[in-house]
RNA sequence: GGAGAGUUGGCCGAGUGGUCGAAGGCGCACGCCUGGAAAGUGUGUAAGCUCCAAAAGGGCUUCAUGGGUUCGAAUCCCAUGCUCUCCGCCA
């Protein structure tokens, strides 16, 4: 009755982040080794030994860096003597400092590649440590494990001879799943006549209700380059996930979160310019590969959809007061379309990686019998900001990082699915109250 | 796509091989002045890594990015990105 059971969250939430490489911040493994090591084992990760390589790593790290930075000091050193000693004339005096100065540049360049490599050693097993789960996250391996939070609205009773989404789909003749298949291929369906109207609809519902909220709508670039998709995480893991523009080296966004939360990659915030909250819709590209069966029949998972994505970025002592906020944003999206839905809180093990709290939201799909995630709802802490240097300054003036949050909604294709299925009727599909203004119709038929 | 010009700190802008992390200005912060404000005036004002118990202070790196030349690079060379102008093409 679940979705799926990869352990990994299922799509449509962003899962393309849990793939990756945010990293905790080495200077907190420093200074709490064994809470590091403890707090991930409610994510069912066993950190002990990385945890300690890293802190072994590091020491050497500090010791080289030290090293080249004498080095380079010394260097720097004589490179200014010797341009007082040229100005005086002291040609020989120069010569022996310059001997003494290629000395040190073969001394330096073997304590760059070494400092290098240590680098490199330390940055792979800092990224294999997924972000540390809240105290609070429910223990647990399974998404049986994920305790359910919350539960709205009454499962309709349907006829006997109730059909599956992709069935009323062709036969209101609305979602034409073949013809995606003859100009792509499978998962990229196309929306016809009132099925496009209705995906027009949900968009713009989606984006007003986040206006109302607060959010300042953004249109982000379909495409970004590769810095942003290491700013959000999805690379170095390019090409699991995201299709990629060979020519142009772009990639094709996962979801809104890679341009929207990139806006503020590199970027130091004022205190006074929290909360920022931001919403954009926008098509989201995803290769899906190694998905199959049940999983991907009709709109239940696609190469590409569309979604509305809310993120806000929070001074870290009210973030989770953030977090509240967006889930009942959130909620309050679904119960205006009237779909039955609960709200599960992810447990350790079925957490993504980068995430410190999450609630997934599903709609319970009358036709197929089972309940379909339509959003998850995610505080990062700054799992995320350290990656992309987001930072704000304190009071005292010290930068500090900011802590990211994000949330789908929502999603379209199992909201469309869960509508259709729900909703029909020997008349058609009723369309819910909160919509027809923006579709302008009240029946699909 | 072709040709040319440019790319310096939060912003503007000086700087063509040496003491430049970078003049000057704006902005910002604090102080003086004022009944209060403006004006004026003084001081301060990048980030990361690191040394130090900490503070004070010190070292290293960073003038789009990556490489190179040199004892020494913001400054010279090469490649790339981006911006602007002209031509071409075009929704």
């Amino acid at each position: 009755m679940y979705p799926q059971t990869t352990g990994i969250a299922p799509s449509y939430t962003d899962s393309s982040l849990l793939i990756i490489p945010d990293m905790l911040e080495l200077n907190f493994i420093r200074e709490n080794p064994q809470l590091v090591i403890d707090r991930l084992a409610l994510k069912n990760f066993k950190a002990g030994e990385a945890v300690n390589r890293i802190l072994e790593i590091d020491i050497n790290r500090r010791e080289t860096q030290k090293l080249l930075d004498d080095n380079l000091a010394e260097s720097n050193n004589i490179a200014r003597e010797v341009g007082i000693l040229f100005k005086s004339g002291k040609q020989a005096e120069a010569q022996e400092l310059k001997n003494r100065s290629a000395e040190l540049k073969i001394a330096a360049k073997e304590l760059g590649d070494r400092l290098e490599e240590i680098q490199k050693e330390l940055n792979n097993l800092l990224v294999t440590l997924p972000n540390l789960p809240h105290p609070t996250t429910p223990p647990g391996r399974l998404p049986e494990d994920n305790p359910e939070v919350q539960r709205e609205g009454d499962i309709p009773e349907l006829a006997v001879d109730a059909l599956p989404h992709w069935e009323l789909a062709t036969k209101y003749d609305i979602i034409d799943f073949e013809l995606g298949v003859k100009l792509t291929g499978a998962g990229f369906p196309v929306y016809k006549g009132k099925g496009a109207r209705l995906q027009r609809a949900l968009i713009n519902f989606f984006v007003d209700e986040a206006v109302k909220a607060g959010y300042i709508e953004i249109q982000p670039p379909l495409m970004v380059n590769e810095a942003s998709g290491y700013g959000t995480g999805q690379l170095p893991d390019k090409d699991s996930q995201m299709y990629f523009v060979g020519e142009d080296k772009f990639y094709l966004i996962p979801t809104a979160e890679v341009p929207v939360t990139n806006i503020y990659r590199d970027v130091i915030l004022k205190t006074e310019d929290f909360p920022v909250k931001n919403v954009a819709y926008s098509s989201c590209f995803r290769r899906e590969a190694g998905s199959y069966g049940k999983d991907v029949r009709g709109l239940n998972r696609l190469h590409q959809f569309d979604k509305v994505e809310i993120v806000q970025l929070r001074h870290p002592d009210d973030s989770y007061q953030a977090l509240e906020e967006m889930r009942e944003h959130v909620a309050g999206l679904v119960r205006k379309l009237e779909l039955p839905f609960r709200i599960i809180r992810l447990c350790g093990g079925d957490m993504s990686f980068t995430s410190a709290w999450t609630y997934d939201f599903e709609v319970y799909s009358t036709a197929q019998k089972r309940w379909l995630e339509v959003s998850s709802v995610s505080n990062f802490e700054t799992f995320q900001a350290n990656r992309m240097k987001l930072r704000f300054r304190d009071s005292n003036g010290k930068t500090r990082l900011a802590h990211t949050l994000n949330g789908s909604a929502l999603a379209l294709p199992r909201i469309v699915a869960a509508l259709l299925e729900n909703n029909q009727t020997p008349e058609g599909i009723r369309i819910p109250k909160a919509l027809v203004p923006y579709t302008g119709f009240e029946l699909i038929s």
